[in-house]
DNA sequence: TGACATCATCTAACGGCGTTAGGTATAATC
DNA sequence: GATTATACCTAACGCCGTTAGATGATGTCA
């Protein structure tokens, strides 16, 4: 007995140097320029041991976006407790920004990749989908200041001026990320831009902007 | 003599068939999942032929790209002509949306996907990059409006404008190629988001807004 | 103690990819 | 008639993600 133990143990700390492995080859040099046997070699194993622990690279993928994604679901949870909900909507743009900027690789991933939609699982797991919970967050912060009565009387669809909310900022970072080696062209500090941002569009939305 | 002008002739006609089958597979299937096998099998020729005609296969999207960017390059040449430049600024934004909206994959490619920069050619070349010009063009636009003091006095770094300009079309568009599949999330007409974007944007930067 | 089962990992391979070296048939040039 | 250029070919290289099946170490149980 005992040793039953040890076993599963070694096995999670296998499993953890694998996605160690994978998150900074990920970070460095992209995730499709980043293959199964550099990850493998990364770690002395072999790459067939990788499908030991995981179902395949997406699967080290989706893995390691979830883990990281939950600093920022825990971040809107603290936010979520904000009463006035403009303010709300305010403090997670920043979350929101703020996480872009310290994992530009799972922000690409996530939100800038074409990909076909995940099969639809069992709800548990769908519900758990840090990308659908952002939106969901935002949304309900919005609704509730239509309800309040803060947005221009012009404003009636909820999930427009979500998106326009998120759109605005995705806008901001994806350029970023996309064009930000480019030296055609001039960006500044991303938390400066986005803040400008939030207030031109708050300027633009709220009946006493 | 006459018969080198016909090989001529025959050469263009099967690289235009080149052409024609990459972008249909592109767009059908996506620039990845493409191959130049598949290409290849398309028109009837071996794979190797291809590489008598383009370096690769990047070679053969930067040319599809270029060419139909050449539309968006025709629209803001006629949009140069409007003289008021926060009209022009309207109307390079509709022109840019509608751009988007025709060719997604193009639009996906040049804006959304991180790609080193090209390497440094001649000016001539770099000139004639149209991710480039569109954003000279909208910057230019930007900059006489704020000479002409219609923006609000705080906004005064042209980049900056023009980035949240552009950025918010941007967001809007490139969420609904990388999301619009996505079932929990409502995209109603981009056409019509996007002209709610620019209204809300330019009310919130324009001194009289 | 010995037969059996489980597990983590391995070797070897499959079928794909973008690309290239080098050959060949046709047609133009001298 | 010999030489050269063109437009295409066959065959292969070295990658890729992934899988089938072997191996050896460990744990279980009669």
């Amino acid at each position: 007995m005992g040793s039953l133990e040890r076993r599963q143990r070694e096995s999670a700390v296998t499993r953890q140097k694998i996605l160690d492995a994978a998150r900074d080859l990920f970070v460095k040099r992209g995730y499709e320029a980043t293959s199964m046997r550099a990850i493998a070699d990364r770690i002395e194993y072999t790459p067939t041991a990788i499908y030991h622990h995981f179902a395949g690279k997406e699967a080290l993928l989706q893995e390691l976006c979830h883990t990281d994604f939950r600093s920022l679901a825990a971040a809107f949870q603290r936010i979520g407790r904000i009463e006035d909900p403009v303010e709300r909507i305010q403090r997670s743009g920043q979350a929101y920004v703020a996480f872009a900027a310290e994992h530009p690789m799972h922000y690409q991933l996530m939100f800038m990749t074409v990909r076909p939609p995940l099969p639809k699982q069992d709800d548990a797991l769908i519900r758990g989908d840090p990308t659908q919970d952002a939106y969901a967050f935002l949304r309900g912060a919005v609704a509730e200041a239509m309800e309040r009565g803060r947005f221009r009387e012009e404003l009636t669809n909820i999930d427009r001026v979500t998106q326009m909310l998120w759109g605005g900022l995705h806008g901001l970072i994806s350029l970023r990320i996309a064009k930000g080696d480019d030296d055609w062209i001039d960006f500044d500090d991303v938390g400066e831009a986005a803040a400008e941002m939030r207030s031109v569009l708050l300027r633009g939305l709220l009946r006493d902007g």
